[in-house]
DNA sequence: CGCTTCTCCATTGACGCCCATGATTACCCA
DNA sequence: TGGGTAATCATGGGCGTCAATGGAGAAGCG
């Protein structure tokens, strides 16, 4: 299955209509079923995106009793669940995002997609340059460089001990 | 799967094409999907490149839980997959370098391709031609000889004992 | 009947596809 | 083995197509 990746800057035209990039229909179109599911992003003035299979490998997730650990996060997970929409793209690939959804965001007229991999996220622009700048500071001064794992730490701390 | 060796300089037409060395791209060839990803290469004049199955894997360790252990790694890794970028060969074998990625390794009409095993990475010439030399000059001075290893000296130390 | 939501069409600018060329390399055959 | 030939590669440029965006009209819903 594909992944999300780069950034796109994507304008909301006055009827609150806004184009899905290219590349991300791409890999969407790889789906069982067309379009995209959005959610808002707790704590952030954006959305999490992804394709509809991504929401059904979750909806079975929910059913599996070692994927939750507590009853909390078990509740606060179906509460995602109805706060995700399913949206269609019309035939020039744009979706008509929700009022809630623009609400949550804080979105005007213009976003900013972000790929996440398995996800993607759509920005305020002003809070994603906002949050990248932290991010990026935030790592700087843990004297850490931004890496990609492939495995956890815990394999190297075993192989440590 | 293949892996990447070698330097190779190349040309940046006008058109901010940029030909993708034929040995890379018949490695890349072997992958489940073509084209390659690129990333800027933190605190250098470069860029990271590798295959898409390599992204597609770094993709589903993000929803692994064991792998990324804090929000704050978390955060870093899909902030790189936006910095990120998948791109398709033209029928040439030729890239489109988009405006971000020049500007991060300063890249004006040439670069040199290096290969570093699993992946590979672009420079910019002047700036690889001192790296390169500042590497040198550093394993000399610490009168080590420059070698690959096969295994970790932890893993050595415990089949010893 | 008014409002929202799809469908259709238009525009413009970027990007992918095609063709061309020179140079090097690999190949073949005497 | 050596020379000739064909294939491949890196590079350049023209042009058609598609993507992003905007707007007008038709169709559904309250």
């Amino acid at each position: 299955m594909g992944f999300f990746t780069s950034e796109y800057p994507f304008k909301i035209d006055r009827k609150g209509r806004l184009s899905v990039p290219a590349e991300f229909r791409t890999v969407l179109a790889q789906q069982s079923s067309p379009g995209l599911v959005l959610m808002p992003a707790f704590g952030e003035l954006a959305l999490d995106g992804c394709g509809v299979d991504r929401l059904q490998a979750l909806s079975e997730a929910i059913d599996d009793p070692e994927v939750y650990e507590t009853d909390e996060e078990r509740e606060e997970a179906e509460l995602l669940f109805g706060l995700s929409k399913q949206l269609q793209f019309d035939s020039e690939g744009r979706i008509l995002l929700p009022e809630e959804m623009r609400a949550h965001a804080g979105l005007s007229d213009a976003v900013v997609y972000v790929g996440h991999g398995p996800t993607f996220r759509i920005w305020n622009p002003e809070a994603f340059k906002a949050h990248k700048a932290r991010i990026m500071e935030r790592s700087a001064r843990a004297g850490r460089t931004p890496a990609l794992r492939l495995t956890g730490r815990r394999r190297k701390r075993e192989s440590e001990t």
